[in-house]
DNA sequence: GTCTATACGGCGATAGAC
DNA sequence: GTCTATCGCCGTATAGAC
């Protein structure tokens, strides 16, 4: 690859993440992509397929970064209920929503495994992270032992992800601080030394 | 109106309200909409002033189903977790989602005061019976009175919420039935009498 | 009320010059 | 590598007959 390349597919693949983020696979045109990446119709075609193609490229970006956070986030210090507590305060545009999970609503994007897989794998690794995070809390006497990990890591992924679809319908943050808030409540009562 | 009004009035309604189900805004035309409805274009555009008007129409349809079933769920007998874990399981089409849910992703409801309205209304409704609910279990001595009844409100609305996502994440029924889980066994854990 | 015909714009892609 | 020109199709809406 020369020189220009790089610029030119890189600001395609961040245009159509910001456009995937915002709008979704069906909601985002390719005329709509070259006009905020800055770039012309034929620098498309030459680095992509086609709409599909450039669609994953802009997918497999937004998936590794969200993976990176998580795992950053995870593998920090702190004990289990810090490190899960970390992760659901963690800065967020709350009214944008996720990235990753943005897409999972598209139709188009279920249909296509390959489109998929990315959305997939992403929650996955969340998924992992905060099961073994529960798993350690429980290992340490913090956590109750009753409590499944595996249902503990999806109920929690699972309050972040509805948490921006509240916020979303309201027009606010708010329903979305109150979910994480009420979710660290429920923990925290599942913390037998916490009282 | 006459006769012949309310079956195509009532079918382009039901049709738009399944489309925009499975694909949003954006993803639901006009000509998709008379093709699923069985009507012509003629009598589309006879009874509603075009998409937009239609699809407002549908939404509150949806909104007024989804209102009617939770306030149907929440008046029923039994103690406050009980109604908490007959709404949680009931019976839902998980991969589908929430006909109402769906909505907010949409960039072209998100902008329209209008469109967003019967949403934000019908999330208003479930957040208070849910809120309702705890603070009776709370009365009754059921929940810890610990618990901030509108938190744990907005937690257990974005466990189904996010729970939809995760599931279509995975293509599997799977972590959506985990993460209720997760919320069920957090809520229990929350229940002084109950160990 | 419902139909068919028609309009205009934008989508997604291709062609071929430079 | 990037550009402009062009394509065929469909989305959304209007017109006007019946």
């Amino acid at each position: 690859m020369a020189e220009g390349d790089v610029d030119s597919r890189e600001r395609l693949i961040e245009g159509t993440r910001e456009l995937l983020w915002d709008r979704g696979y069906v909601g985002t045109s390719p005329t709509a992509i070259l006009r905020r990446s800055g770039v012309g119709q034929g620098s498309m075609y030459h680095h992509f397929q086609g709409k599909a193609d450039l669609v994953l490229a802009a997918e497999q970006r937004s998936a590794e970064r969200m993976q990176r956070q998580v795992r950053e986030t995870f593998a920090g210090a702190g004990s289990a209920y810090q490190r899960i507590r970390g992760y659901l305060l963690r800065e967020r545009d709350v009214l944008r929503g996720c990235s990753v999970g943005r897409l999972i609503a598209d139709p188009e994007i279920m249909a296509d495994e390959r489109l998929r897989e990315p959305i997939r794998e992403t929650f996955a690794v969340l998924h992992e992270c905060l099961a073994s995070v529960v798993r350690e809390g429980q290992a340490a006497g913090e956590f109750d032992a009753r409590l499944d990990a595996e249902r503990t890591a999806s109920t929690l992924a699972a309050v972040i992800q509805g948490g921006y679809a509240l916020a979303r319908a309201e027009g606010s943050a708010e329903p979305f601080e109150r979910a994480i808030q009420g979710a660290l409540e429920l923990l925290r009562l599942a913390m037998p030394a916490a009282e």
